[in-house]
RNA sequence: GGCCCCAUCGUCUAGUGGUCUAGGACACUAGGUUCUCAUCCUAGAAACCAGGGUUCGAGUCCCUGUGGGGUCACCA
């Protein structure tokens, strides 16, 4: 039985970092006829850096992304728990007077200290093969802190024992972690998991993600429009490649076909460039109701949902993020109208009485792109203008902008009164 | 600096000794479609870090160098 685990501090957000790691871990897991289990487990041994909130927060991201745990400090106790190393620090030190008995670690100043024994350290990983660690390396390290919390080191090992953690799958800077914890299994007499290391997500400076400087919060992604579905999509594609060279499919897909041998072990840069192609991929992906839905609630329900509806099917080819769909229709949505843009050097020509009235003889009940169609035809073959300079200044002054959806459709779900009324404000300003 | 990991187009990558005059995707450029933008279609530019080996033959194996990264806490 496999069992993997994830094991974050809380101490902020849910990490895109966290994200990938437990991505990788899920689908290790879950590979094999789906019946490995995935852990998480909370490593909250440092106090002073522990946050309130934190811990929703992992959830709640893990949640979004689709990523399910098996067990955690959420879920019942189990024969594994509890999850939250703070509620297991008896056993600590338990396992810690154990060596101190067996004269494997030493008291130092209030803290616990593991002796080193100065043997080289070898295991073979499953991303990177051989790595070995020269003995002196190792140094003796606190394994019981004096205020009674593990170190990392030592509650990693001592909880991947007892949780019966068969895979590590972790970010590629514990590797120098490693040896101590494999001494740590020696002298336990324990043998040790299997480690693979995942390449480190790096910023375009490629240095390793970091929470000041890169976008890396997992709630940051969602504001920004993302859907989670195209996240872990690209987050598959950071060090993993598909067989077929597919380069868009879901998460059963990835689970499906996950293999360490297409595991690459170089850093990749997290470039969100390509994240925004593939998000308008799902986007195109998602049928009208559906996304209608997420931009409804992406907008926390402030327009109601059938005009959302309706103006769906304009924009859709044209967002890439959730976030565009008001950029690009919020002259659709919004109460307040835009102030008019004046696009061309045949304003007065194309936005004129006539071309107002032409559309005011247009009954609310004929209102519709094929009547809107021709009677703009009209309109622009009395004014005697370029087509494009006409529809240009049509956009402009119900949009005010010079990039929307197309101006009949949008005419049609503006309305009669509402469009008149923009033409004629617009009219108004141009001649002042 | 010690130790460890890594090295193919700008970015994500394919490639496990010959089929590589190195393939795909994003981004970019040009063109087509079009009322703008986008979608869509077509084309283009763009890479094996360097030097030594091994071999009939090296992007692929070995060594060295260089470059990048990680880590050296009573943080995780």
């Amino acid at each position: 039985m496999i069992r993997v685990r994830i094991a974050p501090s809380p101490t902020g957000f849910a990490h895109v970092g966290t994200a990938y790691t437990a991505l990788f871990n899920y689908a290790f897991a879950k590979n094999k006829k789906n019946e490995g289990k995935f852990i998480l487990r909370l490593e909250d041994t440092d106090v002073k850096r522990n946050v309130k909130g934190a811990e929703e927060a992992i959830y709640e991201g893990l949640s979004w992304l689709g990523l399910s745990w098996d067990e955690g400090p959420d879920k019942d106790k189990g024969e594994y728990g509890p999850y939250r190393q703070s509620e297991r620090l008896k056993t600590y030190r338990e396992w810690a007077e154990r060596l101190l008995k067996e004269k494997k670690a030493y008291e130092d100043e209030g803290a616990i200290r593991f002796k080193n024994t100065g043997k080289d350290m070898v295991w073979d990983d499953l991303i990177r093969g051989k790595i070995s660690f020269p003995g002196g390396e190792v140094t003796d390290f606190v394994i019981l802190k004096s205020d009674g919390y593990p170190t990392y080191n030592f509650g990693a090992v001592i909880d991947d024992i007892l949780m019966e953690i068969t895979h590590v799958i972790r970010g590629e800077e514990h590797i120098s972690n490693t040896p101590r914890q494999l001494a740590l299994y020696t002298a336990f007499a324990k043998a040790h998991p299997k480690f693979a290391h995942l390449p480190t997500l790096r910023n375009k400076d490629r240095k390793k993600l970091s929470k000041r400087r890169d976008p890396v919060d997992l709630r940051v992604f969602r504001e920004k429009g993302y859907l989670p579905e195209a996240l872990v999509n690209f987050l598959c594609l950071l060090g993993w490649s598909h067989p077929q060279g597919k380069e868009i499919f879901d998460l059963e897909e990835f689970v499906r076909l996950f293999d360490f041998k297409r595991v690459r072990s170089a850093g990749p840069i997290f470039d969100t460039t390509k994240l925004d192609w593939i998000n308008g991929e799902y986007i195109r992906k998602t049928n009208n109701d559906s996304l209608a839905k997420l931009v409804w609630e992406y907008a926390e329900r402030k327009y109601p949902l059938e005009k959302v509806e309706e103006i769906i099917p304009l924009v859709r080819e044209r967002m890439n993020k959730l976030s565009e769909f008001f950029t690009l229709a919020g002259f659709l949505v919004e109460e307040k109208p835009p102030k008019p843009l004046f696009l061309t050097d045949s304003y007065s020509a194309n936005i004129s009485g006539a071309t107002i009235s032409k559309l005011n003889n247009l009954p609310e009940s004929r209102w519709n792109k094929q009547n809107l169609d021709k009677v703009l035809g009209e309109a622009n073959r009395m004014a005697g203008t370029a087509t494009g300079d006409f529809f240009m200044d049509i956009r402009g002054t119900i949009a005010g902008s010079s990039v929307t959806p197309p101006i009949t459709e949008s005419i049609e779900i503006l309305g009669k009164k509402e469009t008149i009324d923009r033409l004629k404000t617009g009219q108004k300003k141009f001649s002042k």
